[in-house]
RNA sequence: CAAGUUAGCCGAAUGGUCGCUUCAACUCGUUUGAAGAGGAAAGUCCGAGCAUCACAGGGCAAAGGUGCCGGGUAACUCCCGGUGAAGGCGACUUCAAGGAAAGUGCAACAGAAAAAAACCGCCCGCAAGGGUAAGGGUGAAAAGGCGAGGUAAGAGCUCACCGACGACUUGGUGACAAGAAGUAGUGUAAACCCCACCUGAUGCAAGAGAGUUAAGGACUAUGGGCUGCCCGUCCGUCCUUACAAAUCGCUUGAGUAUACAGGCAACUGUAUAUCUAGAUAGAUGACCAUUCAAGACAGAACUCGGCUUACAGACUAAUCUUGCAAU
RNA sequence: GGAGGAAUAUCGAAGUGGUCAUAACGAGGCGGUCUUGAAAACCGUUUGCCUUCACGGGCACGGGGGUUCGAAUCCCUCUUCCUCCG
């Protein structure tokens, strides 16, 4: 995922969390508010997860799955997923599917 | 062969497709090529570099740290080699290991008594009183131990043997060891302390950019500094916000590898070769195939040297140790 | 990434080398007085884990070592939690 894509800024995301709408999945949340400079998303994985290593893996998965929907989704959103405690043991289709079944349920995704 | 001891080393491998970060190249394309986490990257427990603080400059104090000896190192509370003590049959391991005769404090309960001790006992004496640490329960600890002499009763009071300290002599750079005149009121300094040595503060969220900037607020010369006082020196000072989440600091360094030389070793010197992450919501992933012993602990964030803690397993070395068997 | 602090009954907390921590004190639980009933007030009692029929005994101050005759307290180390620095 290329870094033009990325959310930065603590603000951004806190914007996000305030204004933005948010689903629920079983392990995943999203949260989306309407972007004027093209799609943007974070990753945020909280110590709850497991240690560095293991998050790095999270947050991995997610931006791989990310990218490989990229093309489906809708440009006009900013997003942000959060890991719940029980992605430190899904392998990557798991993620892949929790992640589409989240977007479909927002109606963002083709 | 079994059980150990010490030291060192590695910590999945190979190929394919898609993707990420940095750098380089040109035909500038969203091409091609190269490189891309650890032994602990961790804890942040020490020591430095580097940066800023008014030239962070001198003296005295306070506070903190270290504590057998010699060496190594940029430096260290680290490392190496010794000494002593404790543990182990042994190879070997562990140790904040100076001073209690500079002074002060503490030693609960029990006990006559917890430091220069007479309650009971023993002895002298009519008694008053005196002598006495052999015996007595207690306690973590009771005034060196045991035997003989000696005495009114006793006692290192004397003697032999053993233990502690030890002027001096010899050996050693030294801690110390061996011998030894002689000495005799216990423990505690990770209680205060004494002695010797060391330490300015803050940390890359430092700081540069960055200024005689702009705006707002507070305190004022009887003022103000990143411990206190004195001296010296300097200045109005402090806080918040903006330019300003850009960019730099940011990786060539007490660097790495090999060889030779010196040294018991830690380590040092010389020569040659080599460049090996630099991100900034934070780069190593996903999928497939093959192999084996089926993959532990775990993710760089300014950089080094240590310490400590976590760790599946694999391998190597030793004229190493003990036991058994054989020769 | 860096700097600092805390951990003691169910909860909040005192205790900073010594008579079993009387785990003080407060809140809570249980029982009683009062009331038609309750609240408040007052009085008493209880307070972790292991073992025992019981009496009683042992272990416990976040975990593990050390110093000391003796540690919640002093020293080292690990764990968990909290705060601050843009």
């Amino acid at each position: 995922m290329q870094r033009i894509y990325r959310l930065k800024s603590n603000g951004a995301f806190h914007y996000i969390y305030k204004k933005g709408e948010r689903v629920k999945g079983k392990n995943l949340v999203l949260y989306f508010a309407k972007s004027n400079k093209g799609l943007k998303a974070g990753f945020s994985v909280s110590k709850h997860v497991g240690n560095s290593v293991t998050r790095n893996r999270v947050k991995r998965h997610l931006r791989e799955n990310f990218r490989l929907l990229l093309n489906d989704i809708d440009h006009g959103y900013s997003f942000v997923v959060v890991a719940g405690e029980k992605t430190a043991d899904m392998n990557h289709y798991q993620i892949g599917d929790e992640l589409k079944f989240v977007l479909k349920k927002a109606n963002l995704i083709k």
